[in-house]
RNA sequence: GGCGUCAUGGCCGAGUGGCUAGGCAGGGCUCUGCAAAAGCUCGUACAGCGGUUCGAAUCCGCUUGACGCCUCCA
């Protein structure tokens, strides 16, 4: 069990060998969605991957608390002192929690789709405003924040006299000072660098809460301080996010901890890369995205059908998660087709029959299974080697190769772990009333077509299989008979 | 402008200082009444130019291009 298990951290840009800060334990942060529109499947490839990671770590038998924050206040639009959720809010002319409950279930929904396990927790910041005020008065006293008219900013300039503001992305203050664009002269702060903890709401600001500096809200970065640090202490194994949060969203989260608690508080950063589409980053601001909805229904520009979440699933999980991915209509046709032949083929593996002797070495590819996903999760590696598996299962059922009953129970056991519980793919061939329905009826026009096959009437056989492909059934005849394929 | 990442065969996408990634498409073969499906099999790629090396696509430098962050974003 116990395994050599490698990680990409992103404080050292270097690959270190996992060891928990509690042996036996991991705790894992990620961070979650701001709730004002739905999430795109930029979005959800993140998710996805610490999923993914999740998974492992839970097959590899730790104990893991995973907490996934959602994001319901504070997350300001740019260039305003209005956040996200009350902009959406006024604009809707809904309260901010309809909002916030709309989206949180929309986002519940779609990763339900695709499979996710729930985390353990997934606190949001509105339910948390009480620690905020607590962490923003804390690192007053320590001298590395300052009021002004009733916002609380963070000291950049102060911070970076004994710690290193810039540690995780790797940038120096003084460069950034320099390179700072013009400021328009509205600003509160004493520097561009300094960022809120708590904003003062004006009027028109539905989401406030009372504090020491007046009514207001708590800033962007501080809930994932505060609830990392509530759940899984002052130091934790691993903490996540989408690459484009690495700064300033992360580089302000280590400075609210240090702020608070003196320590470095993450020992694993994960950066997952992004999902461009057209070789741009998908991003709801700029509109270059898609909709989970609308790859399961296939009504988007980008796409030519619909695909079951698996087939994205499998998709994503066909790059590496610190790679870009480009998304696009060729690449998810062939990782459909990719994933049907890895799944028929699973179901195949139920009808091997086993043997007195192997001719394959299932433990030596079991290791490259296990190797592959301890380098860094490498989920296409890992891929690779359970295409290798589909190749022997064919063989195996053809008795061109042989394995023990052990070796088989052993092979069969891991490509299914592999395949479903950790890449968490699905068969997505699931039976309803109306696929029982079409069913009878498909396999009645078989029986029909076979008896025109006895009889020798090439016509009537032919027909009834071009017209059924006319409807998008295809015929496969085998030597067990033939069967079908919806397209 | 600053910082950073990446450039792989028709497409997607791994990896490595010398030994086949894998998927899709394509060719060949098997199967089939003919097909399709399925299976087996083939393919020798690593942006350009220099350098280091016995040997580089893999290391270094430059050039070109793309992307990301620097302002909200997974």
């Amino acid at each position: 069990m116990k395994q050599d298990l490698y990680l990409y951290n992103s404080l050292t840009n270097n690959k270190e060998r996992f060891e928990p800060v509690k042996e036996g334990y991991v705790g894992m942060y990620v961070c979650g969605p701001t709730v004002y529109s739905n999430v795109h499947l930029g979005n959800v490839r993140t998710f996805m991957s610490f999923d993914m990671i999740y998974r492992y770590f839970l097959h590899l038998g730790y104990k893991v608390r995973y907490v996934r924050n959602i994001t319901d206040a504070g997350h300001l639009t740019d260039d305003s002192d209005e956040d996200k959720i009350s902009k959406k809010a006024r604009l809707e002319q809904l309260e901010p929690m309809e909002i916030v409950q709309k989206y949180t279930t929309d986002f519940h929904l779609i990763l339900q789709k695709f499979n996710f396990l729930p985390p353990s927790i997934e606190p949001t910041a509105t339910g948390h405003i009480l620690e905020q005020i607590q962490a923003i008065e804390t690192i007053l006293e320590n001298g590395l924040a300052y009021e002004v008219n009733g916002s609380v900013y963070f000291d950049v300039l102060k911070y970076n006299e004994k710690e290193h503001y810039g540690i995780l992305s790797k940038r120096n203050i003084e460069d950034a000072i320099e390179n700072t664009r013009a400021l328009d002269g509205q600003s509160d702060k004493k520097n561009p660098q300094d960022f809120a903890l708590w904003k003062k709401a004006e009027p028109e600001h539905i989401q406030r809460w009372n504090s020491p500096w007046g009514v207001g809200f708590p800033g962007w970065h501080l809930e994932c301080t505060v609830m990392s640090t509530k759940y899984l202490g002052e130091q934790f194994d691993i903490h996540g996010g989408g690459m484009d949060l690495k700064f300033p969203h992360h580089e302000c989260e280590i400075a609210q901890a240090q702020a608070c608690n003196h320590q470095n508080p993450v020992k694993y950063w994960l950066h997952g890369n992004m999902l461009t589409m057209n070789g741009k980053k998908m991003a709801k601001s700029t509109g270059n995205n898609i909709l989970p909805e609308e790859i399961f229904t296939g009504e988007n520009p980008n796409i030519s059908k619909a695909f079951e979440p698996s087939v994205a699933r499998f998709f994503m999980m066909q790059a590496h998660y610190r790679s870009i991915l480009d998304f696009s209509n060729d690449a998810v046709l062939a990782a459909e087709k990719g994933y049907n032949r890895l799944m028929e083929s699973i179901g195949l593996m139920a009808e091997v029959q086993s043997s007195g002797n192997s001719s394959l070495d299932v433990s030596s590819w079991k290791a490259k299974c296990y190797m592959a996903m301890n380098d860094d999760f490498n989920t296409p590696v890992l891929i690779a080697h359970l295409f290798e598996g589909v190749k022997w299962i064919n063989l195996l059922s053809e008795g061109k190769e042989t394995l023990t009953s052990s070796d088989l129970e052993v092979f069969s056991s891991t490509m299914k772990v592999f395949t479903f519980d950790i890449l968490g793919l699905e068969n997505s061939k699931k039976s309803d009333k109306n696929t029982d329905r079409l069913d009878g009826l498909v396999n009645l026009l078989i029986e029909m077509r076979k008896t025109a096959r006895d009889d020798r009437n090439w016509e009537l056989s032919d027909k009834i299989r071009d017209e059924l492909t006319k409807l998008g059934i295809q015929l496969k005849d085998g030597k067990e008979g033939t069967t079908y394929s919806l397209n």
